[in-house]
DNA sequence: CTTCTCGTAAACAACA
DNA sequence: ATGTTGTTTACGAGAA
């Protein structure tokens, strides 16, 4: 290329461009022999700076397209200065964000041609300061040598393993400098007949690991004045709201530009600049949302860098985001094929035109091909060329194209992904050390869109809240079984296309809703998921009560306004009659509000209790039965001991089997189910649980009360007396298809409760549990698990206790915190956080409601809350039981709690029924009971 | 200023 | 070993 350089101008577009100083400025080109260019600083941030280019000139440069090898050479002798214009001069316009002093500077150094000055950290570390230094040290000065740009070598995909390393660090080389010696080049086998359109290897500087940095604002700012730019990383959704700043080129839309020039032609075509702006010379432009980058050599670096790692460098930052590579693609112009190429070198590829393209192809870049690297998407531009339109070229049209496997997908589907994978590749193709990288299929990263990609109506994000959206979605597609987390994805999608296109993360705020938004409810297992639907009820009374208080609200406000107007006219002497009215409307409003959970909670208790109930009671009395059983060798424990154990060993044991059903998806009463089918393994449960309490009770004085070796015999004995009456074989099943809701839901909710979570030492193993649940595994294997787990346990206890947060769980505060001051009732604002969930389409009311399925209970019964929450070995003591047997409070909850504990699990079919109360609450009360009737029998 | 609601992130665990 | 699915915590922004 003879140093004709393609010239850019800039020019303000639209408004905001103040009166940019123009400056332009010659250099002698003869300073800059051997070098391109110093052009740079082109980075406007505001960059409407439109370009004006010329390609480099290939015409002596061996023209044709297939002669990789042949370029290297050629180019070394021809490359020049890019950057000069006709004359040989060079030509420089900035942008007119920089201003004279940056220039002063600039032309400072570019005078004293010092290499050593550029090579310099110090030089290298002062940019800092955005408004008066230019950081001259990695982009301007960064020369690309003819030689560096040679060093585009074909090469074999498999062999691009062994990264020719360079030494970075080492310099950047000013104008009058010769870098030959910097670049290495490694050429290895100039094949002589490459073809172009393989994958050509570039070599590869060795990534030494540095610290990943972040970047502040200020070398934000400092980027955008310089070649190494660090574009600002979107936040999610932000994409959406960001103003099309410096895109210059807007329709991305074709590619009909067949812009493409056959090689060797110069051109200068001048961007139809609106007007006065600066002209700037370059080759080509990379559009970023936030910035531009004038690409000004041959050749361009583009990969990570954060501010303060100057162990490489790079023409383009990227930012720090470790998913870019240090050296992720770069950019050059090929002689052979006359037009500029893209050489993925990062490992996770990158997106070019919306086609993946694994590291270590090269593709073509037209005008407008859009590229995405990382989570950065941006846009080659070339700058027009009215004359040479013409000359589309055929051939090389679309290596890219060629190359592309094209697999489903069409072009403007969203998400797609076609990819380009170097594919079928000779015989050495799989040699160790392609494989290191060649094995694994590469994860093709999600394509992000650029404003200009997304249907205008898709921009933004829709106004409905997540609730909302669920409600609709599931009742839009939802069928009876209900829908399955990817299912409600993509309907969401469909229903609001803006998710098509707009960052991950709102995935989390699906799931995060579907867990804590009580409209919906887990109806039944498929698989690895569950399938969702809504609780028609709850959203229903929720509406109801949301209803109310608006009309509360309205009332209120009427009130106030009629006292305002009644004060004002009283001096009149105007007594108005509406007073009367407010009265009563106030009485209302201080009506205790109930909860939406508590109501449903007693509806549905209501209705299944008595399905449940004798199951429970069954089943609670089994497991007294045989806690007695198993500990009648007290082993000297006095009586009070023995309850203890007991209880906490029910409590462990209760909680262990409901938690492990519900993984598994079982709706109804897991021990029921565990009595009934599996007695043994529910001895070797209850053994278990019991030598793990009572390591935890004494402390480890009394490791094993009960052998687990011989209970489990006496279960079948003991079974034969509860077998169950009536009842159908229990669904225990875990693929239970239809069930609707179920309580597990219920008991879901109750997660709370930690035992069953952590692993402390006195729970035992629920992997032993799970296998029993297990769809197919037969319940066996046991013994040993009972065994083994149990002894860990020992040393801690159920106090230990995570208890990250303590405030703000709904649970929690009803008890505790609030108490204070806040007026209102006793539902008053339990749960912050978690209250959030609900809310389903409407809107919510919500801290009523998740807040009364806590608290529900709550006030009435401190003890049982309590419990659920800490599930303290003090609570569950004798003396709390005792407590919790006077538990009595509760005046609703007795009301359907009363009977019995039962609903561990939901159970039946029904869903309706489903009981709201927390497990935990159960637990309790069947700990309660047990305790009661052990201690009675002790 | 506090409370509540929503959205967003993310840590974790259980699974597949 | 990794990606999904669920549950929870945190935190910040707004509205009330
Ligand atoms: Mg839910």
């Amino acid at each position: 290329m003879d140093g004709e350089m393609a010239i850019m101008e800039s020019s303000n577009h639209v408004g905001t461009s103040s009166p940019t100083t123009e400056t332009q400025f010659t250099i002698d080109s003869s300073a800059l022999k051997d070098q391109e260019t110093k052009e740079s600083i082109t980075n406007s941030p505001t960059s409407e700076v439109p370009i004006e280019t010329k390609l480099p000139k290939s015409s002596d440069i061996v023209t044709e397209e297939k002669h990789p090898q042949n370029t290297t050479t050629d180019i070394e002798n021809e490359v020049e200065n890019p950057v000069t214009d006709d004359n040989g001069n060079l030509k420089l316009e900035l942008p007119d964000n920089l201003d004279n002093a940056d220039f002063s500077k600039l032309l400072e150094f570019d005078a004293k041609n010092d290499e050593a000055l550029f090579n310099s950290n110090e030089l290298l570390s002062h940019t800092m300061d955005p408004v008066n230094n230019i950081d001259l040290t990695h982009d301007h000065s960064r020369e690309v040598s003819s030689k560096e740009d040679i060093n585009i070598e074909p090469v074999n995909p498999d062999e691009d393993e062994r990264e020719k390393t360079q030494d970075n660090t080492a310099a950047v080389k000013t104008e009058g400098i010769k870098n030959s010696e910097d670049t290495s080049i490694q050429k290895d086998e100039p094949t002589a007949d490459a073809i172009y359109t393989d994958v050509h290897k570039l070599s590869v500087n060795k990534d030494t690991e540095t610290l990943p940095t972040l970047v502040d604002e200020k070398n934000n700012m400092l980027h955008m004045r310089n070649n190494s730019i660090t574009p600002i990383m979107f936040q999610q959704h932000e994409l959406v709201g960001q103003p099309p700043q410096n895109t210059v080129t807007e329709n991305n839309s074709t590619d009909a530009e067949t812009t493409q020039r056959k090689l060797s032609e110069p051109i200068d075509a001048s961007l139809p600049l609106p007007n006065e702006q600066p002209t700037i010379f370059a080759y080509a432009r990379l559009d970023f949302q936030s910035f531009t980058f004038y690409v000004q050599t041959l050749h361009a670096i583009i990969g990570r860098r954060s501010e303060n790692d100057f162990s490489h460098k790079v023409d383009v930052n990227l930012g720090p985001s470790k998913s870019i590579s240090r050296r992720h693609a770069q950019i050059f112009y090929n002689f052979g094929t006359g037009r500029f190429e893209l050489s993925i070198i990062g490992k996770n590829g990158a997106f070019v035109d919306d086609i993946f393209v694994e590291k270590g192809n090269t593709v073509p870049l037209r005008n407008k091909t859009k590229i995405q690297i990382g989570q950065i998407p941006f846009q080659f531009i070339l700058p027009e060329q009215e004359r040479n339109d013409d000359s589309k070229s055929p051939e090389n049209a679309d290596i890219a194209e060629s190359e592309i496997n094209t697999r489903n997908l069409k072009k403007n589907e969203p998400k797609s992904k076609k990819k380009i994978t170097t594919g079928a590749k000779p015989k050495k193709a799989q040699t160790k050390l392609a494989v290191k990288k060649e094995k694994k299929p590469p994860k093709i990263p999600k394509k992000v869109y650029t404003l200009e990609e997304i249907p205008v109506e898709y921009r933004t994000k829709p106004t409905v809240s997540y609730s909302a959206m669920l409600t609709t979605c599931i009742r839009k597609y939802s069928t009876a079984k209900g829908m399955s987390l990817s299912e409600i994805y993509a309907g969401i999608r469909e229903l609001f296309p803006y998710y098509k296109y707009c960052p991950d993360g709102w995935q989390s705020s699906v799931r995060h809703n579907l867990s804590l938004n009580k409209s919906f409810r887990k109806v039944s297992k498929e698989g690895k998921g569950w399938l969702w639907g809504l609780d028609e009820e709850y959203i229903a009374e929720r509406e109801r009560q949301k209803k109310k208080q608006s009309e509360i609200a309205v009332a209120k406000a009427q009130a106030a306004q009629l006292k305002l107007e009644q004060q004002q006219h009283k001096l009149q002497q105007v007594p108005q009659r509406g007073k009367k009215d407010i009265v009563s409307q106030r009485s209302n409003v201080n009506a205790r509000k109930q909860n939406i959970s508590q109501t449903l909670a007693a509806n549905r208790a209501a209705s299944n209790r008595k399905n449940t109930a004798s199951d429970n009671q069954r089943t609670m009395k089994y497991l007294q039965e045989q806690l007695v059983i198993l500990t009648r060798d007290r082993k000297g424990l006095s009586k009070q001991v023995i309850a203890a154990i007991l209880t906490q060993a029910l409590a462990m044991t209760i909680n262990q089997v409901t938690q492990a059903a519900k993984n598994k998806g079982i709706t109804g009463n897991p021990l029921t189910a565990l009595m009934d089918k599996n007695p043994q393994h529910l001895n070797l449960i209850l053994a278990a649980a019991v030598n793990a309490a009572t390591a935890k009770v004494t402390k480890g004085e009394v490791k094993q009360l009960v052998n687990p070796e011989t209970t489990a015999a006496a279960a079948l004995a003991a079974k034969a007396q509860h077998s169950k009456p009536i009842r159908q074989p229990i669904v225990q099943t875990p693929h239970v298809p239809d069930r609707p809701p179920s309580q597990l839901s219920a008991s879901a909710s109750s997660h709370p409760n930690n035992y069953l979570h952590d692993k402390q030492p006195g729970s035992f193993d629920p992997s032993s549990l799970s296998r029993f649940f297990q769809p197919r595994q037969n319940a066996r294997a046991t013994s040993s698990v009972a065994a083994t787990s149990v002894p860990a346990a020992a040393s801690q206890n159920v106090d230990a206790q995570p208890k990250p947060k303590p405030a703000q769980d709904n649970d929690l505060e009803s008890e505790s915190g609030t108490s204070s001051s806040s007026s209102s009732s006793s539902e008053s604002g339990s749960e912050s956080d978690s209250g959030s969930d609900d809310g389903s389409a409407s809107g919510s009311g919500d801290n009523s409601s998740t807040s009364s399925e806590s608290e529900s209970e709550s006030e009435s019964d401190s003890g049982s809350e309590v419990d659920e929450k800490n599930n303290k070995n003090e609570k569950i003591d004798s003396e709390s039981i005792k407590n919790n047997e006077s538990k009595d409070d509760i005046p609703s909850k007795d009301e359907n709690s009363s009977n019995d504990n039962r609903e561990i699990s939901k159970t039946d079919e029904e869903g309706h029924d489903s009981k709201r109360r927390k497990v935990s609450e159960d637990i309790n009360e069947g700990i309660t009971e047990v305790n009661v009737s052990v201690e009675e029998k002790l």
